[in-house]
DNA sequence: TCAGTGATTAGG
DNA sequence: CTAATCACTGAG
């Protein structure tokens, strides 16, 4: 199916006319390049998309995020520089940074910011399913989905449906090895 | 509370 | 090459 793109007045969305779901809009590229302190709550009650392989269409509220914040914050992965697992978080806002943790839950990131500032908010759970590694599970996201383009992909995007939700904030989760100061940052955000 | 699970990373 | 670590989950 051809995917074709309008962007709207505010620069920030673009249309999907080709999708079923007409009335939907497309975060575009200039959502995700902001400071993920900034895009990582404003990923509440976005709605995650999906195409699985049978080709029907998926949709999921994103309920709870986390922000992972550049070279000093030491409970981001690329606080260690870069390697070929953190690679992904320098490119520039609108990719995915997909991994494995424990051996066996996907996690799923947005990554944010401007090119060479990693950064990426987690996903940590859908309006009726909590948990990140509950969450990929769910939707079906795997390895082959790091590096995705949020903004071009024909298999995963994020629609904006005009639902500007309140939200709570509160300490990372898991993050214990990053230190007092770092787990202290209230960057975990949840409606 | 705790085992499971395997990719990733630092270090020899 | 080795060993340690891990942005978690489900069973008990």
């Amino acid at each position: 199916m051809p995917l074709r793109y309008l962007t709207n007045g505010a620069g920030m969305t673009t249309r999907f006319p080709t999708d079923p779901s007409m009335s939907r809009i497309r975060l575009a590229r200039e959502f995700f390049t902001r400071d993920v302190l900034m895009v990582a709550p404003d990923l509440l009650a976005k709605v995650l998309a999906v195409r699985e392989p049978d080709g029907a269409i998926s949709r999921f509220i994103i309920s709870e995020t986390e922000a992972y914040r550049g070279t000093d914050d030491k409970a981001c992965h690329a606080c260690r520089g870069r390697t070929s697992r953190t690679d992904i978080m320098f490119h520039d806002g609108g990719r995915l940074y997909v991994y494995l943790v424990y051996g066996m839950h996907w996690m799923l990131n947005v990554v944010t910011g401007s090119l060479n500032d990693p950064q990426a908010a987690l996903i940590r759970g859908f309006e009726n399913c909590y948990g990140p590694g509950r969450a990929t599970k769910l939707a079906g996201i795997d390895r082959s989905f790091n590096g995705e383009d949020l903004t071009s992909s024909e298999r995963i995007w994020l629609e904006d449906d005009g639902v500007v939700p309140d939200y709570k904030t509160g300490e990372r989760i898991g993050i214990d090895y990053a230190g007092e100061y770092w787990k202290a940052r209230p960057w975990r955000f949840f409606l």
